[in-house]
This record gives C-alpha cells, sequence and structure tokens, in this order.
DNA sequence: CAATGATCCTGTCCGC
DNA sequence: TGCGGACAGGATCATT
C-alpha cells in the first residue's frame, strides 16, 4: 500500500523516464478511474510535462499549457512504463501513450485509484485539505503539541489522519511508533513532549530510509520499472512475530485496521 | 467539532 | 476440490 515513501520512489522514477516527454493520450480503461474537473477530455492531451510534484501520498504533474494531472494510487495502484504497446493486464485502469513511444501504465487490483485532471490553477480546489509534509519544517513538536492538543483518539489512529500529516499510513504509523516506543493506544492529547519529539524524529528517520531504500512492497507496490523497493526487509514490527529484542509482537484492530506493536518496548 | 462506521473493490487465504 | 467468508486498507461520506 503505497504511502509516502512509495509515492515519492514513483515521482523519482517518473521525473527520470518523463523528462523532456510529451504525454500524448490519456484512455480511461475503468469506470471513473479518469475524471476531468471542469474541463473537456480533448483540450488537455497532447501536452509535455513541466514538473512533478508529490502532496502526502497524492503525485502531480504540471503540464505545460495550464493543466495539471493528480494521481493517487490508494492500495494496490501502480504506474508502471512499458516501452511495449501489446502488454495484457486484465487490472489495467488508464493508460498514456508518451511521445517516446512508451506507454505509462495506471494498473490497480482494487480500482480504488484514481487520476484527476484539472486547470492547474484550480489544483488547490481538486485536492483536500492536507497537514504539512513530515518531512517538512512545518511538521515539528509545536505543531503536534497544538493539534493534538483537543484529540484523545489513540496517537495510532492520530496519525493516519491526513489532516494532521500528510503521507503516513499503517505500515509506517506502526513503524514511528515502535521506534518512538509509544504504545499505539495511547490518547493523543496525553503525550508527553518527549513523546512527541520521538514521534517527529522518527517520523523522519524512518521515512528517509525508506526513500533510500524505494520504499515497501508488501503487496502490490512497484517502482516505475516494476521492481520491488526493499524496505520491507528492515520493518521491525509491520506483519512481524517478533520486535528486533525478541519481544512477541502483539496485533489488535484500531479504527477498522491492524496494528501491529510490541508491548514490552512501547509504552 | 470529534469520532466512529460503512462503503468501495478483488485477490488471497482459511476452514470445512 | 470447491465454496463461503474474512481480510487487506486510503479516503470519503454519513451518522452519532
Amino acid at each position: 500500500m503505497p504511502e509516502l515513501p512509495e509515492v515519492q520512489t514513483v515521482l523519482n522514477g517518473l521525473a527520470e523516464a518523463l523528462n523532456g516527454i510529451e504525454l500524448i493520450s490519456l484512455k480511461c480503461l475503468y469506470p471513473n478511474t479518469v475524471r476531468y474537473v471542469g474541463l473537456e477530455h480533448d483540450e488537455v492531451l497532447p501536452d509535455k510535462v513541466i514538473g512533478l510534484e508529490r502532496r502526502g501520498k497524492y503525485l502531480i504533474l504540471h503540464l505545460k499549457r495550464s493543466h495539471s494531472l493528480i494521481i493517487h494510487l490508494r492500495m494496490t495502484g501502480k504506474l508502471i512504463i512499458d516501452p511495449c504497446s501489446a502488454t495484457e493486464n486484465k487490472h489495467q485502469r488508464a493508460c498514456f501513450s508518451l511521445s517516446d513511444g512508451a506507454f505509462l501504465r495506471f494498473i490497480d487490483i482494487r480500482t480504488f485509484g484514481k487520476i484527476v485532471v484539472c486547470k492547474s490553477e484550480e489544483l488547490p480546489l481538486s485536492l483536500p485539505k492536507l497537514g504539512p509534509e513530515p518531512l517538512g519544517k512545518d511538521f515539528d513538536v509545536p505543531y503536534l503539541q497544538k493539534a493534538l492538543m483537543r484529540k484523545g483518539l489513540p496517537v495510532k489512529n492520530a496519525l493516519l489522519d491526513q489532516k494532521l500529516v500528510a503521507g503516513l499510513g499503517n505500515i509506517y504509523a506502526c513503524e514511528i511508533l515502535y521506534r518512538a516506543k509509544i504504545a499505539p493506544q495511547k490518547a493523543a492529547n496525553t503525550l508527553s513532549k518527549k513523546n512527541l519529539e520521538q514521534i517527529v524524529l522518527h517520523t523522519r528517520e524512518v521515512l528517509q530510509e525508506a526513500i533510500a531504500n524505494n520504499g515497501t512492497s508488501i503487496s502490490d507496490f512497484r517502482r516505475v520499472d516494476d521492481k520491488t523497493g526493499q524496505f520491507q526487509n528492515f520493518l521491525r514490527v509491520y506483519q512481524k512475530a517478533e520486535c528486533p529484542l525478541g519481544h512477541g509482537i502483539k496485533r489488535i484492530k484500531q479504527g477498522g485496521r491492524s496494528t501491529f506493536y510490541c508491548p514490552v518496548c512501547q509504552k
């Protein structure tokens, strides 16, 4: 499930593959995968990609003439550069043809992923309200302290809220709390200043390590060249039986999602 | 405003 | 072997 490091990995791959490339066409191959906001289909492409941006788990492609594409991979979405035109894939939901003759395929088993096309100036209207970037300077202890002040929900659930901080998902939320030594059930507004410092520190640390390893390929995630990431080899609690110190990992449900944690290391 | 729960969707895994 | 059901979960919407 693509979270911030996986989306960044895709962006890094696309930045290389789409350098100087023109998008010739975009075919929608599954209902509602591609959505045009206040636009006609035929007024957007062909156009050149002039920049890529990531905001939380959203990937944004800026085109030269006044339009932008917002892509969200959700759980099983993949963007694959394919030099071959004849490749069959029953989970292909959309496909760009590129000016170098290759194809950029949007493959998504569970069909939750979306591509939104809008005018660049209306980008803020098509993007939801998101919290600060966890790797940016706005994500710090004073911010967290203020944002969590009135939140009585478990800290694990708080970290998954994209309006609190943009880009964390289930895997990294579990890994951050393990490294920060905080029990996932702990109410967000009861965290100590030390707790908050540890969250900020280890959020940055885990995400940077994961990006350096091209993300985590637990189920479907792939890089644009269809290779897997490597960070699944460095997970300490997610889907593990024991933590690195040999304690048994507990698995619980929070907000309908699995949380993995070490009851000995995390208090 | 805060928090919870249902919803979307399909491949995989488990028990019988 | 096959079938039903549970599970995986990001974001959105509805409800309490």
